[in-house]
DNA sequence: AAGCCATATTGGGTAAATCTAAAAACGATG
DNA sequence: CATCGTTTTTAGATTTACCCAATATGGCTT
C-alpha cells in the first residue's frame, strides 16, 4: 500500500482529531489542523474512501476504518521513534524536534524502524510523554493527573504535556518544567 | 532558498553526472538516471535555469552554477551522513541503505544535520568509502587505484565501491570484500 | 414548519511534474 | 554540403493537490 506524504499526513490528522472529540471528524477541523481550506478536505476524504482509508458520509464528517487506523498509528509509531532519537541520542531539545519527526515520519523501509527501535532500547513513550505505538499498533496508556489538579505540598513526576506548542515548550524549558 | 523534494534530486543527478563526464551533462544521461522522460528533463532544467542553480543553454547539455553545486553538495552531506548512521549505529547493511538515505537526505534543518554530524564522529568518509563533504562543500579526495590494476602477491585495503548497484554490493557483501 | 446560519460539497481553475507525439537542431558521414 | 540518425526541445494532455466562489445541507430557532 502506498501513501503519498499528503495522504499520510491527512490520516494523522484525523487520527489526532478523533482522539480529541471521541468520535466523527469534521471537514473543518481538518482544514484548520492542517492549515488548508475545508474544499480541498473534501476532496481528499473522497480519495482515502475510494481507498477504504476513511468512512465518509456527506456532510456527516469523517473517522478511520480499521485499516485507516493501523496507517495512523503506523505514522505516530515513526514521528514518536524520531523524537526519542532526536532527544535522546542527537541531544537536540525535546521542544524543537516535532517538525524534524514531521519530515523524517514519511520515510518508509520496515527494516529501519525494526532497528530504530532496538536501537533505542524499544521506548514506550516519546519525549513529550506520548506513548509509542508497537509494530501493531498497540500502545499503553498511562493515568495521568492534570497539574491543575496536583495536590500542593505533594511531590509529583511530570510524564508528559498535552499542549505541544513550540511556544508553550520553550517557556516549560525556560522553568526547567521537563517530563 | 526553498527546494522541492523533485528539484532536490535533479541537482544530485546533475552533480554525479558532471563527476563521471567531467564536463557538461545531457539531457539523455539525467532522463537515465532519474528514469524519466528527456521532455521532463528539458522542463526541469528550465526551471532550474530560472532559479539560478544551473546553466543550460539549449541543445548543448547543462552544467551546475556556484550555487547549485553548493545545493548539490548539501544533499550529498545529508545522504551520507545518513548512510554513516545507518550503518555504524542502526547496524543495517552497507549494501542495503542507499535507498532509506535517498529518502532521508530531504530533511531539512541546520541543527540537525549539525548534531547528527558531531554525534558520528564528523565523519569524513560514508560507508562505501565515498567522501561527505563538510558544511561549506568542501570534501577530501583519497587517492585510489582499482583492484584491478593491484600487484598480485600485494596485501591492500578496500577503501570503497565505484559501482553502487544493489547486487553488486549484495555479492560484495557475501564474498565479505567490504570497505 | 419555515427561515437562517454555520458547515460542507461541487464546479471550475491553477501550478507542479509528468507523459506522448511531433518538430527542431546537431553532428557525423558520404 | 546535403542528408540521415540521434538528441533535444516544444506542444498539448494528464494527474495530484491545491484554491475560490457558488451551491447545497442540516440543525437550530422561532
Amino acid at each position: 500500500m502506498i501513501r503519498t506524504f499528503t495522504e499520510e499526513n491527512y490520516l494523522k490528522a484525523i487520527f489526532k482529531l478523533s482522539g480529541l472529540t471521541a468520535g466523527k471528524v469534521s471537514t473543518n477541523s481538518i482544514a484548520e489542523e492542517l492549515q488548508t481550506k475545508a474544499s480541498s478536505v473534501t476532496d481528499m476524504l473522497k480519495k482515502l474512501g475510494d481507498r477504504n482509508l476513511v468512512l465518509h458520509t456527506r456532510y456527516q464528517g469523517v473517522q478511520l476504518t480499521e485499516n485507516g487506523q493501523k496507517c495512523a498509528l503506523d505514522i505516530v509509531r515513526k514521528h514518536r521513534l524520531w523524537e526519542v532519537f532526536l532527544v535522546d541520542r542527537l541531544g537536540l531539545g525535546w521542544e524543537e524536534v516535532h517538525d524534524i519527526a514531521e519530515q523524517l515520519e514519511h520515510t518508509n523501509s520496515d527494516k529501519l524502524y525494526e532497528y530504530l527501535d532496538r536501537y533505542l532500547g524499544q521506548p514506550r513513550f516519546d519525549p513529550h510523554g506520548d506513548p509509542i505505538p508497537d509494530k501493531s499498533g498497540r500502545m499503553e496508556i498511562r493515568s495521568q493527573i492534570s497539574l491543575l489538579d496536583v495536590e500542593t505540598d505533594v511531590s509529583n513526576v511530570v510524564e508528559g504535556v498535552t499542549d505541544h506548542h513550540p511556544d508553550f515548550l520553550q517557556y516549560l524549558q525556560a522553568i526547567q518544567l521537563i517530563p
